[in-house]
DNA sequence: AATTATACATCTGTTTCTTATGTATTAGCA
DNA sequence: TGCTAATACATAAGAAACAGATGTATAATT
């Protein structure tokens, strides 16, 4: 089963932070590869939600960079400043605390009693 | 806390096809109160975005109506179709599984051992 | 030699929602 | 009684976030 790509939006932002929280410095196509692995296939990142994105947490000052070349290919590094350890603790709970709300309305007898 | 709105974005019909699994029949504005209710105000569904969503239902044959006169003010009442009641068992499993791929997504270790 | 994988990037369009606005009835309160 | 809040519907303009396509280029595999 491959989501439908509405349950995943608003997600992204969360998911990166994760990753960055975990490792000190990864990069673009590594994070799409982990997330497909960790997840069984059932999440992919795309490419043109995942690097517009990640050019905007830059721009915000959540995230820095460092490129490196491996060979001849350019490697861009992502890690967390220090404002986006804060702002990835805040997310990352709120996502923990969304999901057991949204667990507890899918699972509760929503009629009256 | 309330959700940032990303977070909830997508989970809109789904929300609205279990609360219609549970019900026979529910309106709009019932909805957002039960809602509200059932989450401890965590959630709101805007009318901005129920109304378009359960016409958009409607013409989709997932959802099907009948309007009551309380009084002088006019009550929409919605009720889920047999296609309905298919494409809601998908959707609350769906969303059931990505609540759960993500739970362990937040939990894991993401780095390499 | 050709294909696949790695690795970056941008752009157009679509979907989905937010915010604001509008209309009207009913209930509660001062 | 007059005012405000709650009930109940609706639409419309714009923003946000993503999907899918496309592009470039190197490295590895078959």
């Amino acid at each position: 089963m491959i989501y439908s790509s509405e349950l995943i939006k608003g997600t992204l932002k969360t998911i990166i932070l994760k990753l960055l929280r975990d490792n000190p410095r990864m990069y673009g196509y590594e994070m799409t590869q982990r997330v497909k692995e960790l997840t069984g296939d059932k999440i992919q990142l795309t490419e043109g939600a995942l690097y517009p994105t990640l050019h905007a947490m830059e721009a915000e000052g959540i995230l820095q960079t460092e490129s490196e070349y491996i060979g001849k290919r350019v490697r861009k590094y992502y890690s967390l400043t220090p404002k986006g350890k804060t702002k990835g603790e805040e997310k990352i709970s709120e996502l923990a605390d969304f999901l057991e709300t949204m667990k507890f309305l899918i699972g509760a007898q929503t009629s009256i009693s």
